[in-house]
DNA sequence: ACCTGAACACCGTTCAAGT
DNA sequence: ACCTGAACACCGTTCAAGT
């Protein structure tokens, strides 16, 4: 059963899949493929290597097809929820990315697109770079919301209720009214709003640049 | 040698600080306590537990003194700057708060004080909550990733210079100029530059909704 | 070059037994 | 009520030895 990085990557994904990223431990993985506990040493120097890499292949392709002739705005909207998608393709597709600290290709050419949009529009290269982190930041936070909340137990309703039972406190009368609203919303409308946000932001900015 | 869960809790927080959430374990705790291993268990059901109880202590306060007098716009940048130094003010803050996930009070006093605001100014509940939602990630995420910063060592040096070797690639022209802003800058200015974007977003819809 | 087998130094959690 | 002591079932990582 001959090993390669190749396949130790596409054997840790698939694992994620299955057991989830609190699961997936070196010695699990070894035991998925079918193979003796400290052989994927010998793919991957330790873990976090392999958890980069994973990451690197859970955002492959996010920067392709691509609407070039769209406002730039829509294009930032469309590079965000291209890494929405990417992310919520995985069990915990979020998470991992979010551990991810060194510098992979597909993250950099998601970072590279951004920023050279909103360069294209006139912003420094500091705003456009905070620009982009801000978006960055938030698909990925939203995200693993979304999927934290997709993986409670019994569709979260018990989370639920204990929720209710907190809010039930007089001291939070706004959040209880809003408590349809505070878990995760599925679905792209949540993540279309907070997202809208920022790039509003952004929009004031280069329309300021250009009068 | 008498605990508490108030001591618990006391002496957790302060190895934190010591050690970091990477070394922070429930055996290094007890050791810390100055009691045998599983005595900590009486006082808290699981590491999780504990973790939340560290969330929340590290969130208090950040609901006081707010100037109620200020515009409302002001008073979110006020209310998301006091998160952010609580966050700051221990050794990965931004990480333990990110990965507690039950409703403690302090974190929601912070929600309903920013849902407030924002009904205050005549959104819904729901953009209120989303509204809201956006800001506390970005706070949260944008943390993080300063106090990854901070935790490099030789400050940063190294991975700046990988950083650098990997934007030599001729594909990632935008993020090489812009490479000294990438990694979170210390200081109230990056933070400012991406809670601004949000801010603005939502001004442009309190307007909406005023005329 | 690539993997096995076994070890090292840890974890979180449980629980009978003590006080 | 609160803690000890010891165990259970795991971890990530290393490394001589094999092929």
């Amino acid at each position: 059963v001959r090993l390669t990085r190749d396949a130790v990557l596409a054997g840790a994904i698939e694992l994620l899949d299955e057991v989830g990223l609190e699961s997936l431990s070196m010695r699990r993985l070894s035991a998925h493929l079918g193979v003796q506990n400290g052989a994927t040493y010998w793919h991957f120097p330790h873990k976090q290597a392999l958890l980069e890499a994973m990451a690197n292949a859970i955002l492959a392709g996010v920067t392709d097809d691509l609407d070039r002739a769209a406002p730039w705005h829509e294009q930032l909207a469309q590079l965000a929820g291209k890494v929405r998608a990417a992310l919520l393709a995985h069990r915990d597709g979020a998470r991992v990315v979010a551990g991810a600290f060194a510098p992979e290709p597909n993250a950099l050419a998601y970072g590279e697109a951004a920023i050279a949009i909103l360069v294209g529009r006139g912003l420094s290269h500091r705003e456009a770079a905070w620009g982009a982190g801000t978006i960055s930041n938030y698909v990925v936070a939203q995200t693993i919301d979304e999927q934290a909340a997709e993986a409670l137990p019994d569709h979260g309703r018990s989370h639920a209720r204990r929720l209710a039972e907190v809010l039930a406190d007089p001291r939070f009368p706004h959040t209880r009214q809003a408590m349809p609203h505070i878990v995760a919303t599925p679905g792209d409308e949540h993540f279309a709003y907070g997202l809208g946000l920022i790039i509003d932001g952004l929009r004031r900015r280069v329309e300021a640049r250009a009068s």
